[in-house]
DNA sequence: GCTGAAAGCTATTACGC
DNA sequence: GCGTAATAGCTTTCAGC
């Protein structure tokens, strides 16, 4: 699916606020409420447009410790990795996980109550998968956070 | 303020789908529309529900790929600090940056077209402040991605 | 603090251009 | 493919319990 840019302008208000009215955007990117509903049924169906979520105050609801963590593993069977992956999607701590290129093979950013809660998380992980070496870098302040892509 | 447990339970499926009915949302928390609504209110005039968006698919979007900046600084006077920080939240490819503990300083989430655009973000941001090490992992597989909080 | 109903918007569909 | 207009459904407010 091709996006033109009259798409894009309704993304990029989408991303900022998507509790908007369908005439806000309209006026907002020059158009109407027909084309412009019409557009977000086709990127959805195209799942361009994924899931509507809101977004919480972390901190305000207990989770004031994040760490990034980096993980080396001597094990690359296809079988340790499924088992590590399911690890990682079963665990909710775990907000995102990606397998890297180089020297280090994954890391995570995981999102606990304290350094204490991330201990528990990290003894469970390390006692269900093996891991070679594990660095925890903790978060001091979040500068920034977003999910907006740079449209 | 203080949350109870229907209130975690609004903000589990509000995070789940924020696109929902009150009806629905009431019906699964156990309650019925005035008294969520009531609540959800409350949470978002404390600021414990911030901003609603929508997730976008980056692939069909062209942003194939995510870096994640490990950096480390020489500098660390208030003054060199506010112009950092300025820089990264001014350049909307920066998704998260965090101020970390130890041996680290810094580390970011780049979400760009290609490795090529990643090299323009990289010489653009130390063209305008002094860093002192940089290391840039690069993401193969998005294995997990979300802004849920494990409530 | 809950329920039920009223009022005012908003999404969604149908129609004409 | 766009805009206008009608309808159905939702949010938001309010009165009564």
């Amino acid at each position: 699916m091709k996006i033109d840019d009259t798409d894009r302008k309704i993304l990029i208000s989408l991303q900022r606020d998507a509790a908007q009215s369908l005439d806000e955007i309209a006026r907002e990117v020059g158009s109407s409420k027909t084309p412009v509903w019409n557009r977000i049924r086709k990127m959805r169906e195209a799942g361009i447009i994924g899931a509507q979520t809101v977004i919480l105050d972390a901190e305000a609801l207990g989770f004031e410790a994040t760490f990034f963590v980096l993980i080396r593993t001597s094990e690359h069977e296809a079988d340790w990795q499924q088992k590590f992956l399911a690890a990682l999607r079963a665990r909710p701590e775990v907000q995102e996980a990606h397998r890297l290129a180089g020297d280090i093979d994954y890391i995570l950013k995981v999102r606990v109550e304290n350094a204490r809660a991330y201990d528990v998380f990290y003894q469970a992980l390390i006692s269900e998968v093996k891991v070679h070496n594990v660095t925890a870098l903790l978060s001091m302040e979040e500068i920034k956070a977003t999910t907006a892509l740079p449209l």
